[in-house]
Order: C-alpha cells, then sequence, then structure tokens
DNA sequence: AATGAATGAGCGTTCATTCAT
DNA sequence: GATGAATGAACGCTCATTCAT
C-alpha cells in the first residue's frame, strides 16, 4: 500500500460500535461528494449526512482528503474484490470475461454514488487517492491478463495481443458504458449492456469478410 | 450553440492586441488547471501564469467558471474540428476510424494540458460545461455513425451493431489509453498505440475459432 | 413583524454566554458603523471591535446587511417601546407629549451611536432596513394619534388638525434638533430642549395677535 | 469655505464646451447617486449616464468624493440661492416664511434627485460635505433669523423665542415632510403642503384655552 | 470519545484610479 | 483634452481545522 495504510482505523478504533462510526462516515461522505463533488462538499454537510458533529469526523479521519483516500481503499476495494469471485465461478475465459463485465455494471448500477465519485476521481491526475486509484487498476489489469492467458491456451484468445492494451480496451469500453449511464441519469438498465459489449470485445466491429482480407 | 455563444469575445474586444490578452488567459488557465485542477487553481495564479493583473482577468471572463466554458467552447471545439477533416481524407471506413483515432491520440499528445483538462472535466457531472460536452460527444457520435454506416455499405462492418453503444466501445478505449498514458507521465509514445487499438476494435480480441463457434 | 424575526437569536443560540457574543457584536457593530457609516466600516473591524474573529460575525448574522436589520429589529424597538411607558405615565395630553419627547431626546443622548445610526438610516431610500423603519415611524404616529385625540377631548389641543401631517411636524422638529445636537459633537444638554421644543409645538411661534387677527 | 474651494473648475475649465461637461457630470452623478446611493454608484455608471469615458471623469474631479462635495457646493446652493428671492419677494415676516417654506417644497418636489440625495446626505456625520452642508444650514438659518427679527418687530411672532431652536424647529418640520413624501414614492403633491404646515408653526398645535391656561 | 463554537487564512470579485495612446 | 484597458488593494464571505468543555 506504498506507505499510506489505514493510520486512524487500526489504532483508534476497536469496539463495533466506533467502526459502526468511521463506516457512516465514509458512506455519507460518498453520498455527500457523489452529489456535489469533491471541492463543493463541506465536512459540515458530511457531519450532518453521517449524523455526527463536525469535529467527530477528525477522530476518524486526519482531514478531508483522507476520507477519498479511505473511500478508495474500502469502498471500492470491496467491490473490485467481489470480481474476483464473480471470475472464479466461470470455466472458460469468454464466460469469464461476461460474469466480469456484468458483475461490474451491476454493482455500479447498485451504487450510483459510488461509480459517480469513482467515474470522477479516476480521471483526474495529481491526485489524493492516486495510489489507490493505480492498485485497483492493477487489479483489473490482473483479472484481464489471467482471463486473456487462459482464453488463449483454450484456443479462444487470439495469442497476438498486447495484455497492457487490452485492459484498456476493456476497461476504456465498460467505463464509457457507466460514463455514458451516468450523464444520462440512469434511466435505462446498465446491466443489460454487457452481453452486447462482451460481444464487441470478443469480435470487435468488422466482418468476417474483412478479417480473412 | 444552445445560446452559451462567445459573449465576451465578440462584444467587448475587437483589436489585434486585445484579443492577445483574452487568448493569453486562456492558455494560462488551461495550463494552470491542469496542473492543479479547476477548484485548487486561483485567479491569481492564473493571472501570473497569463502576465496579467488579477482584475484583468474579469475583463475577458465574467467569473472564474466562465473560463472552463470558454475552454471547452474554444479550445476543444478547435481540436475536434480537425477530426472531420482527418475522416474526410480517408476512403473506406476503416481508413476513416484508423485516421480519426490516429489524430485523436496525436493531438492529445501533443497538447498535454489539454488532454489532462479535457480527461477530468468530461467525467465529472453536473458540470459547468456540461453542455459543452455534450455536443462534443455528438460530434464524435456522428463521425463514428457515419464512419460505421460507410463501413457496413462496404461489407467491412458488421450490420448487426447497436450504434450508440459502438461509439461508446470506440470512444472508451480510446479515452482510456490517453487517461493511462497521462497517468504514466506520458514518458512513451501515444501514437504509435492507433494501429494495435484500431486493430483490436475491427477484430476483438477473439480468435476465428471462438467466431465460427 | 412582517416575517422578519430573529431568525440567528431564536433557532442557534441559547446558553447566556452565547448571547453575550452575539449582543456584543451586535453593540461593537452600531459603534462601528455610527463612527464611519455603513458602509465605511468592515467586517474586520467589527470583529475587532467586538473581540472576536471575522467568521465568528458569521455565525450570529447571515452577512453584513443582517447586522444592521437586526439593530433596527432589536436596538431602537427597544428604545421605542419605553416611550409608551412614558406616555403611559402621564394624564394630560401636554403632559404625554412634553414626557415622549424629553424621553426621546434623552434616550438618544444617552446612547449616541444609535442616535448616529438612526438618524442616518432613516434618511436613506430603497435602505435594507426598510420594514424595520417604517415600523418605528408607525409607532411614533401611533404615540402621537393617541395624545393628540385625547388633547382634542380634553379641549387643549387644535380639532382642525390632519393627524399626518402633525406627527411629521412633531419627529421632524425632534429629529433636527437630535441631528444639529449630534453635528455639534454633542457638547450641550440634548434634553435640555425638551420643554421650549414642546412649547413650540403647542404654541407655535406666532403671537396671540396674530392668532387673533 | 473652510479651504475646500473649487480647485479643478477653477483651473482647469475655462471654454464654454468643457464647462459644459463638468455640469453634464454632475447632472448624472447626481441622478445616479440618487438611485442607487453614493457608495452603490460607480464611477462607470455616472461615466455612462453622463456619456463621457471613465477617465474624463478624473479631469473635471479630484476623486469620486469630490463629486459629492461639488454637487452641494453648486447644486444645492443654487436652489437655496433661490429662497432668498422668494424672502424678499414678501412682505410680511408670515408672509416671507410662507414664500420661504412653498418654494422649498416645490423645488425639492421639481427635482427628486436632489432632494434624496440631500436628506441623505445631511443626516449622515463625519461627512465629506460636511463644510457645505454647515453653510447651508447657516443660510437657512439666516433667513428664518431675518424673518423671526422682522415677525417681532411686527408684533406677529413672539418675543421670547430661541432662534437657535426655532430654526431647527422650522427646518425640522419641512424636512420630515419632504422624507415622507419621498418615502412614499412622492405620489401626492408636495407643495400643497406647505400652508397646513406653515400655520402648524405660527399656531401650533394648542387651543387658545391652552394657551390662556 | 464527542461536541460544535470559534478561528483566520485564503478565496473570488469589485471598482476607484492611472496612464499610454 | 479624451479615452478605456489595465491595475491591484481591499472587501465580504467560506470552511477546514482546532480545542475547551
Amino acid at each position: 500500500m506504498k506507505g499510506l495504510g489505514l493510520p486512524t482505523e487500526g489504532a483508534a478504533i476497536s469496539t463495533k460500535a466506533k467502526n459502526d462510526k468511521y463506516h457512516r462516515i465514509l458512506e455519507a461522505a460518498v453520498t455527500v461528494f457523489a452529489q456535489s463533488g469533491f471541492h463543493e462538499s463541506t465536512i459540515s454537510q458530511i457531519a450532518r449526512a453521517a449524523g455526527v458533529a463536525d469535529g467527530t469526523i477528525y477522530l476518524y479521519f486526519k482531514n478531508k482528503d483522507d476520507i477519498l483516500v479511505h473511500f478508495f481503499n474500502y469502498k471500492t476495494r470491496q467491490v473490485f474484490a467481489c470480481f474476483r469471485e464473480e471470475v472464479d465461478q466461470a470455466q472458460t475465459a469468454v464466460d469469464k470475461l461476461r460474469n466480469l463485465i456484468r458483475r461490474h455494471l451491476d454493482e455500479f448500477q447498485k451504487d450510483r454514488f459510488m461509480a459517480v465519485l469513482y467515474q470522477a476521481e479516476t480521471h483526474r491526475i495529481n491526485r489524493l487517492a492516486e495510489d489507490q486509484i493505480h492498485e485497483m487498476h492493477k487489479m483489473y489489469l490482473d483479472l484481464i491478463a489471467e482471463i486473456v492467458e487462459q482464453g488463449q491456451v483454450e484456443g479462444a484468445i487470439r495469442r497476438d495481443l498486447y495484455v497492457g492494451l487490452v485492459k484498456r480496451y476493456i476497461i476504456g469500453g465498460v467505463d464509457e458504458v457507466i460514463n455514458t449511464w451516468l450523464h444520462s441519469d440512469g434511466k435505462y438498465d446498465l446491466t443489460s449492456m454487457a452481453d452486447p459489449l462482451v460481444d464487441l470485445f470478443i469480435r470487435g466491429i468488422g466482418t468476417q469478410q474483412e478479417l480473412n482480407r
């Protein structure tokens, strides 16, 4: 974790009740950040949303920035962790990819606040949560790499691929589908985009004719 | 243009020298915004970077937000405009797509500040430049739609595609490639990613075998 | 009270200590406003005079304007309230008028800052404290009207008077006496002006001869 | 003139055309000041209203404050000067007083902007135009003193009056009548208030009975 | 531990004034 | 003389952070 760690959580919190407050603040913060953006949100808003006093927040977080760091450390990490499960449950590489993407869209659709915050913050640079974001991308990369390798063994996936690019190819398409959904006020079903999207990933937009040219 | 227009530029400024100052501030602002983010940037920083007094900025822009709006209205519009040229210069759909993406990566590589700002702001919601961003996406969509349709006529592109999804599939992959490049401090050549990426778009990651299953 | 009320005081402050700070700021503001005028006064000056930080003022008042509104809502209202007492304590209309004016001059002499602020703000139009000023004038009018009517019943006051004009006639004379005193640095005793002034109000400047002409 | 003088006018302006601009600015300033108050008015507003450039104002006035000083030095002085004429045209003291007040109300009704500005500024202390205001009051006092003395000789006015108080008694009533008219949006005729008001000044509000008690 | 009143640095913005043209 | 673009000091106000209770 590149030296960031969880200073507050490990040291100061021990009982269940306290830990509860830590999470209450975190969830409240995500909600508030998602609604107004990080800078437009105030500590008071978060405190009110969490049902605690302003000062209490500083018992659990070093400062306002720290809340964002913890968010990426906890909330999205947890979501990304479940992607692994999903991948493990399928047999073939293509099924794994389909499961991964379906679950990805599903989770982001279920927690819109997280989705907004994730989309906004992963596209900023010189950011507070830089380290976390790097790590999360790495997790995604690892999943994709694994799937691609297996698919290559199975003969379902091309062997001439630069895996670093494949990751961006896939994560980019998924992110953009989520992003468009968010900007459209999330009125349609996001998860149903999974299958057509996976189809594009696998087959591309070209015809056989073009491929055999 | 949904009534936004260029109120300041058109009305108040006429001579070349003045217009110069307008652009100097705009360029300075983009640089500063890209380095620190919009909210972390101050008017003083921008003024210093542009070599003018703080107050001078308000002769050319209504307020801080207005600078961002003008940026999207002028700078990125100009870049996106050149995409059209690039598309028009190629004959086949596949060549058009390749040209588009190569130029896209090239322009963003040449103006890193714009790239940063564009990536950051297009992924926020409830944004100031909402209208401009929507329009720009629409421009991109139109280009892709055109290419896809032509490709379908030519027989090079599949006929069973939902074009709305194809747009996100392509723009997402391109954006993510740019985004990764930005986060990696732009040390490698971005444009060289164009051909492998287009190959993925066209052929997907699947093998013939998989496709013919 | 036309819906203005005392939003800050009533809701947010309850203990004696806090309320103390509210009043300290209010008194400090009146002093500063009286010395330099409302617009020439700065929040920093008021804060320094009240012995609090700039930001603290905004815990008790919505903004700078709000301080002025609260001043008229609280301080002068309180002064005007005591006029009623004074009137009630006398029997005849003439004695009531004399008591009223004596007390008026007395209170304004005792609180010079309030006097300055009152004189300055009641003579500006389109003002922030417009509502309060209207109401205060109305209170004065009611008192005068009451006195005049009683005097007419008693036979001590002429029956051919337009009461609206009588109010201005009296309030104008009193105000001008105060105003002159304020501009003369308040070196002489203001209250001693009450009796000669009342005499003028009652008898006018004309002689019997003139009256009987 | 206590050392203030007319520095700009005397020295820099000579031709008729220039002097024209001086007056145009002054009239424009009065209009703007009356509408928004002195501090809320900007040099740009005044310049626009006068049809000149911002910088031009500084050729005729030392600074913003200087405009206010010149206003009292020129505009109201001129109005007060005509009061003398009015007084000279009547024979008896009472007629003189009636003429004075009628003209006073008439002039202020005719130039509402001046009235507003005059009312606002004469009731502020530590003011820029302090000297001018003192002098104007002195002019009024002299007029009243003259009238009262003549009236005393004629036997129409009481001999037991403190003239300093009589001035405030009269000027106060007149001012308040004007002030009320201004606050009521000037919808009724102000001049018609002159006769009833003079009647009050001469006879007071008391009855004979009271006077003879 | 929990509070929330108090703080004050720092921001965006305004506008009187200047001065090169 | 006349201009108006440029200036930058100064303001009102916000809000992350502290600390006495």
